[in-house]
DNA sequence: ACCTCCACGCAG
DNA sequence: TGCGTGGAGGTA
């Protein structure tokens, strides 16, 4: 019992107490007393004291009987945020993903709550205003501040610095002198809300149909997934924003993800170009102020429409009424790290929780969404060719066992005459190579030596442009060597297969007279200046665009109407489960890039294996082939969305270790019959920065719950201890 | 005697 | 997750 005379009659058990979860790696809520006077509902986002810190918290739930133990240690919660609670479905979503990923509770709320610490009224900027006399003492640079602020308008204090070319040391000098004035400036109007109706386009009479579904879809209000099935170059996208012009309309929220690197100008363009106005963007690159205002917005109903990469699934929307997944087979939806989730999936069962339409659009459905369109667990609607009379490219195989390239050279005489005639009709050309770099591996033609990273299982990638030697998976670097370091010979390293680096070097001395430019990751430092050169090439200052999978993405080339890719056999090489989708993905998306204006593209594939069922199936068009194989061998090997796939990866700083925890994790396995453990095994990627990793896969029938038995599981496993790590991946996308 | 590193446990 | 703790091991 609390002895608090004093207190009089307020009793410990009148105190109000509520579980909140906390963004942190737990999975159980805390309790903490609400102050009198505050009120507070589930949902709502408030301020605790969490050990020696301050968190952000939500309201999860009231709590009428607290854990007697815990009563004299209950704290108060801090304060309630100014903001609109979390509603139910989002707090749903919460639990049901860290229930199904086997993530903390906290850690995925903790994607709810990405706004950083800049939340709160906006700043007050202090504008500049010219008022009194000029100063005794003019220099060159007062003079230009006073010039441009000639008009005796408010102007904003750094823009007027800017432009004045002076530091704003120059304007507070004026300030002091009474020339100038500070005032607060007015807050900068909302912008203007998307307009359902700014420019409706006319749809040919294929497209109609498909705006209808998309319309119907939109208004229906509930629970519904479609499959906008399309071509490249067939309006997808235009037809989407039908149902999200819909949903306008209707004053609810659409949010439309996209693949991480696929928010270009030219995206968000098109959107302005129908609505009048940009989205709310949301993705890594915002700056911790637009992300804190663009979070408020959308929790208060004030963002109409966000486009967003995969971490906008989690945000707080008033009122969704609308997810569109663009690019759904997408792999780049699948987040690796941290909480493993996949957007595309979570997406739908966001839907599911929200009673709201889901659009997952696609020209090459992920073999999942395909079956489930098959199955008509979801809609299909079909956009059948491309618009404005576009055709497809053709497509054609060349063989490289009968026409190779020179030795060195990775570019056949064919392909080559074909891209002399694209330049010669001032046409652009791409050239498509999945590799980054110079050249995959470097070895010493005296000794052998091949150039390995120290701490992973690789090769380290020749990086001529930064003249490093790098390795892709830690990130380790070192400066190119002349001498071999094993034995010492001079001018003896060479470079073995191609990267777009090299590839452009042979474009370069193939084409003397074209201009080229390497997209690429790495030479890409942020979202802007990948805009701005996608910018260059589309209005047509580049003749050969030499790119990995980066240029795969949504881009419209105009001029665009060859594309050679250079290793069509690329992908195909591991042992992945999804080798064959995902080249069938990738080798479709990269040869639609042509000939979106004109239809007269062309495909040009050099393989070694144009026999193999994924480049028969590309040469013919004919897509039906290809999910018809493929669905069929799924079904066979009871791989996805057949089965079920978890796969567990144990890592340590030795071998030993790693392997040893790994076969006692496989030895605590609960027995089931309908899951299948294969391994431990050495993961494909044996060593990744220093770490030693092995790895668990299981195997269910679909109807089997994988998430419950893999708690079970790890509840009576052995516990990681040390350096020791386990990693739990429901779903894998990558086996490496 | 003092410093640095890191594995561990804990938070209401 | 992020932070305080305490032991191990190194350095002066």
């Amino acid at each position: 019992m609390d002895h608090a005379p004093h207190l009089g009659a307020h009793s410990t058990t009148s105190t109000r107490v509520v579980d909140v979860l906390v963004p942190v790696a737990l999975n159980q809520t805390y309790s903490y007393r609400v102050p009198r006077g505050m009120e507070l509902v589930a949902g709502d986002v408030v301020g605790v004291a969490l050990g020696p810190r301050e968190v952000l918290a939500v309201v999860w739930g009231e709590n009428a009987n607290p854990d007697p133990r815990l009563h004299n240690r209950l704290k108060d919660v801090a304060e309630k945020l100014d903001v609109p609670p979390l509603k139910g479905e989002l707090r749903s979503l919460v639990d049901w993903v860290a229930n199904y990923t086997l993530s903390s509770r906290g850690m995925v709320l903790r994607m709810c709550l990405r706004m950083g610490e800049h939340l709160g009224p906006e700043r007050v900027r202090l504008g500049v205003r010219l008022v009194g006399a000029p100063p005794q003492r003019m220099t060159p640079a007062r003079r230009r501040v006073v010039a441009v602020l000639s008009d005796h308008l408010l102007h904003g204090k750094s823009e007027t610095a800017h432009e004045a070319g002076v530091s704003t040391g120059v304007i507070d000098g004026l300030v002091d002198e009474g020339t100038l004035t500070t005032e607060p400036m007015p807050n900068a109007p909302p912008p203007s809300p998307p307009d359902p109706s700014y420019a409706q386009p006319e749809f040919s009479r294929e497209q109609r149909t498909a705006v209808d579904t998309m319309r119907a879809l939109a208004a229906s209000g509930s629970f519904h997934v479609a499959l906008l099935d399309g071509v490249t170059g067939s309006g997808k996208t235009e037809v989407y924003f039908e149902a999200v012009a819909e949903i306008i309309r209707r004053r609810k929220q659409a949010l439309i993800l996209m693949p991480e690197i696929a928010l270009t100008g030219q995206f968000l363009d098109r959107f302005s170009q129908r609505f009048g106005v940009r989205p709310i963007e949301w993705h890594s690159e915002l700056t911790p102020r637009t992300r804190a205002r663009n979070w408020a917005a959308i929790s208060a109903g004030d963002a109409p429409v966000v486009v967003g990469a995969r971490s906008a699934l989690f945000l707080p929307y008033a009122n969704l009424g609308l997810i569109v997944v663009d690019e759904e087979h997408d792999q780049s939806y699948k987040q690796d790290d941290g909480v493993h989730y996949h957007a595309r999936d979570m997406a739908v069962v966001r839907g599911h929780i929200a009673k709201i339409p889901v659009v997952l659009a696609s020209a090459t459905p992920s073999v999942e969404t395909e079956v489930n369109a098959r199955k008509n667990r979801y809609q299909r609607v079909v956009l059948p060719r491309r618009f404005g009379g576009a055709t497809m490219p053709h497509i054609e195989a060349i063989d490289l066992r009968r026409e190779a390239p020179p030795r060195g050279r990775f570019i056949s005489p064919h392909l080559a005459q074909e891209i002399q005639n694209a330049i010669e009709r001032r046409e652009q050309a791409l050239l498509f190579l999945n590799r980054r770099g110079y050249a995959p591996l470097t070895l010493c033609r005296a000794c052998g030596h091949r150039f390995a990273c120290t701490i992973c299982d690789a090769w380290l990638v020749d990086h001529r442009f930064r003249q490093r030697l790098v390795c892709h998976h830690c990130g380790f670097s070192m400066p190119r060597p002349h001498i071999c370091p094993h034995c010492a010979a001079e001018e003896s390293l060479v470079a073995v297969g191609p990267g777009v680096e090299r590839l452009q070097e042979e474009a370069a001395s193939l084409f003397p007279n074209a201009r080229t430019m390497v997209l690429s990751s790495d030479l890409i430092t942020s979202i802007e200046t990948m805009r701005s050169e996608l910018n260059e090439i589309a209005q047509g200052r580049v003749d050969i665009i030499i790119g990995t999978q980066l240029v795969a993405k949504g881009h419209h080339f105009p001029r665009l109407n060859l594309v050679g890719v250079v290793d069509a056999d690329l992908g195909l090489g591991n042992g992945d489960p999804r080798a064959a989708e995902r080249t069938w993905q990738l080798l479709n998306q990269v040869i639609g890039r042509a000939g979106r204006d004109q239809g007269r593209g062309v495909g040009y594939m050099q393989t070694h294996q144009p026999e193999h069922p994924v480049m028969k199936a590309l040469i013919a068009c004919d897509r039906e082939a290809f999910y018809a194989s493929e669905i069929e061998a799924r079904e066979r090997t009871g791989y996805p969305p057949f089965g079920r796939l978890a796969s567990l990866i144990i890592s340590a700083g030795d071998r030993a270790t790693a392997e040893g925890y790994a076969r006692k994790l496989a030895g605590s396995a609960p027995r089931e019959e309908q899951v299948l453990l294969l391994g431990p095994a050495e993961a494909p990627l044996a060593v990744i920065k220093g770490r030693y990793r092995f790895r668990l896969l299981l195997k269910s029938a679909r109807g089997f719950d994988l998430s419950d038995y893999l708690r079970h599981w790890l509840a009576v496993a052995p516990k990681t201890t040390g350096n020791l790590k386990l990693e739990v991946d429901v779903d894998p996308q990558s086996f490496l």
